[in-house]
DNA sequence: AGCTGTTTAAAACAATCGTTTAAATTGAGG
DNA sequence: CCTCAATTTAAACGATTGTTTTAAACAGCT
């Protein structure tokens, strides 16, 4: 009997083999995982046939059964392999410049980045958003790997931009509408592409522009905290 | 032969029987159509099974081809029903106001209490959440009729706040960051149930701190106009 | 070559989907 | 009671899903 080589997750470079890595492996487990990934961001989880993954693989449908046990082990391993692309593709800017102003603006120059690019990689940002709609066993890990670390960061940085001290749940709610405003341009795409002429569309909703106001929004935030605080209710009493 | 009698979309409201309108009806039509909406909001429309919704609603499945056609006849007649339904109870806020801050804090509190509301309605915003990332071909119909009048009322009433004259794109951007920082509160609602502990959620995320911060943020920005122009790429030439 | 463990191929599996069919039931009018 | 149309029922249909099975092809070794 043939075991299955399914042991646990496996990172996609093979570091010892005489291919160069970042070279295209064409095995057959690699080119399901290089299918996988836009078909489960095309169709969700569930959507996702395994038919049409090996179909566009150009494999058997029983590999990937051979090769990631079932359908959710070869998901978690796209999710493991995008996680380790991200990391490297969008590495966080570092953020012990003097200029909170200039760390703001390379937050959310990256969040855009990540967000509306309409590269190759597009896929990616899709499957990320599938997850927080509808998680999978996998969503926790997602969070505390991919969004805490960039969410600490952006508390910090804001926390640098106010010039008072700020309770923690206001520079979290600030943190919040700075990622908020990001990630609209992704979840409200397909409105804002029936909201917004496509001729106005294409000239003032690149990354650049984008980034630009969100920051000024963020900044005359911080700069007016007054408004911030909670006002105490003026009732009768 | 007996014709099925699904001729169009049928409002939910049978203006001449004795039944009082707002009294639920209990005929199989009207049980199936209840199970649906939730269901629909659950699973999504893929997701979503005819056996299912007949199952919660306790009537045959043949019921769903008779009364409405099909599936997407049936899915059809749930976001009719559920557009008429949010019409009613969340009128938007009159915009003749002559302080237009106030104005703009009603509608970020409409916003977020259609948004984030936990009510027994919770399934319509589920709903609405998912034609926006998986349109069904009533997604733009959706986004003329519901979308499009807050859509406008907003960039009106930030073009009252802003005292000097902006572009247009610029106003519309400002109404996006507003929508954008509402949303996430649901979008992200997940990301922020791993990100933010429990104890310190259910104190500083209620309707009322999240609209009165959005309010502010929004406002400090309309305040500061100056940060928002573009600045003319100072390039050599 | 011959053997052995690994990988792929094609087909079949049971389960579940939306939809349809044909008979049973209901209720009102003659 | 009979008739007839509207509605509900139970069963079945064909299609598609994830997964498994069985045999064939391949690669590495002595």
């Amino acid at each position: 009997m043939a075991d299955s080589p399914h042991n646990s997750l496996q990172s996609p470079l093979s570091p010892h083999l005489g291919v160069r890595p970042n070279e295209r492996s064409n095995d057959t487990r690699s080119r399901i995982l290089r299918a996988a990934g836009p078909v489960f961001a095309a169709r969700g989880y569930d959507g996702a046939t395994v038919r049409e993954i090996c179909s566009t693989a150009g494999v058997n449908i029983a590999s990937v059964g051979y090769h990631f046990g079932d359908k959710l082990g070869l998901y978690r391993q796209v999710i493991h392999d995008l996680r380790m692309a991200r990391a490297k593709r969008f590495p966080a800017p570092n953020t012990d410049l003097e200029k909170p102003e200039e760390t703001l603006q390379a937050l959310v120059n990256t969040l855009l980045a990540r967000i509306v690019t309409a590269e190759e990689s597009a896929w990616e940002t899709e499957l990320l958003m599938r997850e927080m709609q509808n998680p999978t066993p996998i969503f926790e890990s997602i969070v505390e790997d991919v969004f805490r670390p960039l969410f600490d960061q952006l508390t910090e940085t804001l926390r640098l931009l106010v010039h008072s001290e700020l309770p923690d749940h206001t520079l979290q709610h600030l943190a919040f509408s700075t990622v908020g405003q990001c990630l609209y341009y992704r979840v409200g795409a397909k409105a804002i592409q029936v909201l917004i002429p496509d001729q106005q569309r294409q000239m003032h909703y690149d990354i650049e522009s984008l980034s630009q106001h969100i920051t000024a929004v963020m900044l005359a935030a911080c700069n007016n905290v007054s408004m911030l605080q909670q006002r105490p209710e003026t009732s009768g009493s």
